[in-house]
DNA sequence: GGCCATTTGGC
DNA sequence: CCAAATGGC
């Protein structure tokens, strides 16, 4: 029992009552304050979209309906400042603990880091507790104790852990409140009247709210889960758990899922169900991707914004505005693109599989850099997460280790994924009547079909932006440059003569600042004349360079560009956050562990828990408590830092395991 | 059906 | 890259 003084349970994207470690642990602990801050400035270019943010409303109403039936309700603030306004909460409500569930995108981890030392400055007991993943980050490592860098070893390892994941946690019966007399909520505001017509519609398909998160989990469970494996493959049908943007906000545990999934498993196990069987584990490696996409913004906190391998340093991406906006508005020519586009602008959902052709299509045919598809995601997904986010594109793009060939384009034809059309014909009205032989791609079509279906292309259908044989001969062309730079530069280096070629004027790649949500569905006159290329990496400094210590760096060029690039990139409202987490990261905040065999794998974070858990390496397999004793302390590792972020020694090797990510031979054939 | 070459899936 | 699937003969 506390001492006296109430505890406040910050809620942020564990917007649920079951299986939620913090409020467990403020209800046992007496009265609670439950609190959500809205900081959107907090997150940078991430301010959430527009369906992003309807979802977050609803799901904090109905939060807050179900906290009022315990005994209390949801204390709401408006920030751009969460660690202040915590504090103005512990002031006004006396509370003297503070309990919150982790997260693992790069501002949380500083921000979190932050309020507990803040907090535990003014005498409030900080405790933070795993809500979101099945096994914390630095618990899950290789035989050496070093972070896994492929999916499937990661995955291998969390499936055979010593310990299963923590059972979940009931719902609390009932809750007493703490004194929030003084402490008034602020009226949030999630959407614009602009907007308000268009969220009307999302009601329609989706019930935020964790009550409704877990009825749509036993649905799921209970229904499609056994054809998970069958039907994956088709862009429409209602298969998948649509269960992404419950567990984006924390209104469902994934440990919970995990179990209930597990029991299915057994079941069908036992009853020899190979189909059955196939689907969960399928569906568990979903789950799995999930946690890796934690495990890898944790492990490399930059990957939201720079590729994780270095070996597209060079590449000329393109940088056309006018192809990017084809591609937002599916005017691409290519009817399973254009579809999916057009039904993530009007729904805010894609199927994974469509992600997978979209982006695919955005990297290798439009060659466009992935941040920017990466952020129209952020911005229009209804299940928008920029960890899952960054590994999806990251994975696209052939920036993981693991990751596909950079110079292998997918066909963007839906052959596979829309076998009748029927996908297509619903997005694209306008090839409704085309039959399905011609379809998906309308271009070979018979001028005489194409007439009776009532299609012109180039003019109500657009003819193909890009031919695919073009965009692989534009591929090479892209890949010989991209060799020609890294050569050059390495030249230069070893002259001595200054940076390599690309680095000498070396801006990041910005977001255009013309993404709009509402576009207007004009065709767009696409003049491939206007193309710009860009000859360096796409680095874009934001949060990742405010927690480099420019002032006691070596001054070298490359991070002068980092800390200059910066500032145009982040917006001027964000220098206050900036300043402070660069002070957090300045104060020594543990005796940072220099593993040296991790330097082949440039870790840039070395992570060890806290003090008070002193016994317990990152690579112990010993059960953690789950009461709230190991708090994730993030501590760069110094000095060597910041040039994790510059260095060509900051991305990861290639895995010595896995396929070349480019394929050398077929390019010598070529080129 | 077997033997090749080619494509596809792999997070 | 590699394994598995597919396709042609």
């Amino acid at each position: 029992m506390s001492g006296g003084g109430c505890s406040i349970v910050w809620f942020r994207r564990d917007l649920r009552l079951e299986d939620n470690p913090a409020l467990a642990a403020g209800v046992r602990a007496g009265a609670v304050v439950a609190v959500f801050i809205w900081a959107p400035e907090e997150e940078g270019h991430y301010y959430p979209g527009r369906v992003s943010r309807w979802w977050l409303k609803n799901s904090l109403a109905h939060l807050d309906s179900s906290l009022r039936s315990l005994g209390t309700f949801l204390v709401t603030k408006r920030s751009t400042d969460s660690v202040s306004s915590l504090l103005e909460v512990v002031k006004s409500t006396g509370a003297t603990q503070l309990f919150f569930n982790h997260l693992y995108d790069p501002l949380s981890l500083v921000r979190d880091h932050r309020a507990k030392e803040v907090l535990s400055a003014q005498g409030i007991a900080v405790r933070s507790f795993n809500a979101d993943l099945l096994y914390e980050p630095w618990d899950v490592n290789d035989a050496h104790g070093c972070p896994f860098t492929t999916f499937a070893s990661f995955w291998e390892r969390c499936l055979s852990m010593p310990y299963d994941p923590e059972a979940p946690l009931l719902p609390p019966k009932r809750i007493i409140s703490g004194d929030v007399s003084r402490c008034p909520s602020d009226a949030l505001i999630f959407e614009d009247e602009s907007e308000k017509g268009s969220n009307a519609l999302l009601a329609r398909a989706w019930s935020p709210g964790w009550s409704n998160a877990d009825k749509a989990l036993t649905t799921f469970i209970n229904g499609p889960l056994l054809e998970y494996s069958k039907n994956r493959r088709k862009a429409d049908s209602a298969t998948t758990s649509f269960l992404s943007p419950h567990l984006h906000f924390g209104e469902v545990s994934v440990r919970k899922v995990f179990h209930l999934v597990r029991i299915k498993q057994v079941l069908w196990a036992n009853e020899g169900n190979k189909a059955g069987e196939e689907s969960v584990n399928l569906f568990l490696k979903s789950i799995g991707l999930r946690e890796y996409s934690r495990y890898l913004s944790f492990n490399h906190p930059y990957s939201h914004e720079r590729p994780l391998l270095g070996h597209l340093k060079y590449f000329p991406w393109v940088l056309n505005e006018g192809y990017f906006k084809v591609w937002r508005q599916g005017r691409t020519g290519y009817p399973l693109v254009d579809a999916g586009m057009r039904e993530l602008w009007a729904t805010g959902w894609l199927h994974d599989r469509i992600r997978v052709v979209v982006s695919s299509f955005f990297v290798k045919v439009l060659q466009l850099p992935w941040r920017w598809g990466m952020k129209y995601f952020w911005d229009t997904l209804l299940d928008a997460d920029l960890e899952s986010d960054a590994l999806g594109w990251q994975y696209i793009s052939g920036t993981l280790p693991d990751g596909r060939e950079f110079d292998r384009i997918d066909n963007p034809q839906g052959y596979k994924f829309d076998p009748n059309g029927e996908y297509v014909r619903r997005w694209l009205p306008e090839l409704a009547r085309l039959p399905t032989e011609w379809i998906h791609h309308p271009w070979n079509a018979p001028e005489s079909v194409l007439q009776a279906a009532g299609i012109e292309l180039g003019s109500n259908y657009p003819l193909p932006i890009v031919e695919i044989d073009s965009a692989k001969a534009r591929l090479q062309e892209a890949l010989l440059e991209m060799w020609q730079q890294e050569a050059a530069s390495r030249a230069a280096i070893e002259n001595g003569t200054e940076e390599g070629l690309g680095e000498s004027d070396s801006t990041p790649i910005a977001f255009p600042q013309d993404i709009q949500m509402e576009e207007n569905h004009e065709p767009v006159r696409n003049n491939p004349s206007t193309t710009i290329r860009r000859y360096e990496d796409q680095m874009v400094p934001s949060m990742t360079s405010s927690l480099v210590r420019v002032e006691e760096e070596e001054p070298s060029l490359d991070l002068r560009n980092l800390a200059v690039d910066n500032r145009g990139e982040v917006p001027t409202n964000l220098n206050g956050n900036q300043e402070s987490m660069r002070n957090t990261l300045n104060q020594p905040v543990l005796q940072t562990v220099r593993r040296d065999n991790l330097a082949q794998f440039g870790t840039p974070i070395v992570l060890r828990s806290a003090p008070e858990d002193s016994t317990a390496e990152s690579s112990s397999s010993s059960r953690r408590e789950r009461d709230g004793g190991v708090v994730p302390v993030w501590s760069p590792s110094t000095p060597s830092y910041s040039e994790q972020f510059v260095g060509d020694e900051s991305y990861l090797p290639r895995h010595p395991q896995s396929h070349q990510i480019l394929n050398w031979r077929r390019l010598s054939q070529t080129g």
